[in-house]
DNA sequence: CCGTATCCCCTTTGATACTG
DNA sequence: CAGTATCAAAGGGGATACGG
């Protein structure tokens, strides 16, 4: 039910150094992360399809980015025990939870950015 | 009424570098800059009282977040020629619109802040 | 009061090479 | 195929000092 103090969360006045806010972006701040759940949010993914899929990671960052997202609970990593081994990813009940949210955020992207872009260049030709 | 091509743009095939969800994460992404948004979503504050708010920011940091804000339009910037100077900073229309999706992150990690820590700390105790 | 300018650290990320 | 290990590079971010 969550029906602990949600008073001052947000904009309230203790913005203690560890509010879920801060929390949250520490988990979905980075550069990968919120690109690995959003694959996933379209069905299970192999090791090697999510590399392919996502422009510019590298083996390190999907395999530490995919690690902190097992450890969160969100999503959930399958071995196949074939030759050669073959590796599935997938998002958690947790995980898919965290889809909806995204979603707002990127619709957000999508609706504004044209108005950001435009801004950005009047403020760079203003000064 | 945005009727673009909004088809593979979350979880889409081409995720380019430049997807929608990237240059949001861009913006948002880093560490302090939804926190200002948060507190000016209660109303205008002037630069000591942002500082003094956000437990942890430095006076460099908090400008620069600042500064990012306005120069996408998201955040207006007003000075009171007085003595000593007064700046206040307020929400744009633009930049009050991030604060329904902000939010909604925001009770993601309320309601599921409980559940990810147990998962790390199992997911620590196995090894 | 509200910044800007420097210096410096340290974390994040990428490149590369190597294993089961 | 799916990683791990190591090293080097880049840049975000803090501390401090100074200017309008």
């Amino acid at each position: 039910m969550v029906t602990t103090q949600v008073e001052s969360l947000f904009g309230g006045d203790p913005y203690h150094a560890d509010c879920p806010t801060r929390r949250i972006l520490d988990r979905i701040g980075d550069r990968w992360t919120v690109l690995v759940v959003g694959i996933l949010g379209n069905g299970d993914a192999r090791f090697s399809e999510l590399r392919r899929r996502i422009e510019g990671i590298s083996q390190k960052m999907l395999t530490q980015t995919l690690r902190g997202l097992e450890r969160d609970g969100l999503v959930r990593r399958t071995v196949h025990p074939e030759v050669p081994v073959r590796v599935e990813y997938a998002l958690t009940d947790a995980g898919r939870t965290l889809l909806g949210p995204l979603r707002a955020l990127q619709q957000w992207s999508i609706e504004h950015l044209g108005d950001v872009s435009a801004a950005q260049a009047a403020y760079d030709r203003a000064d």
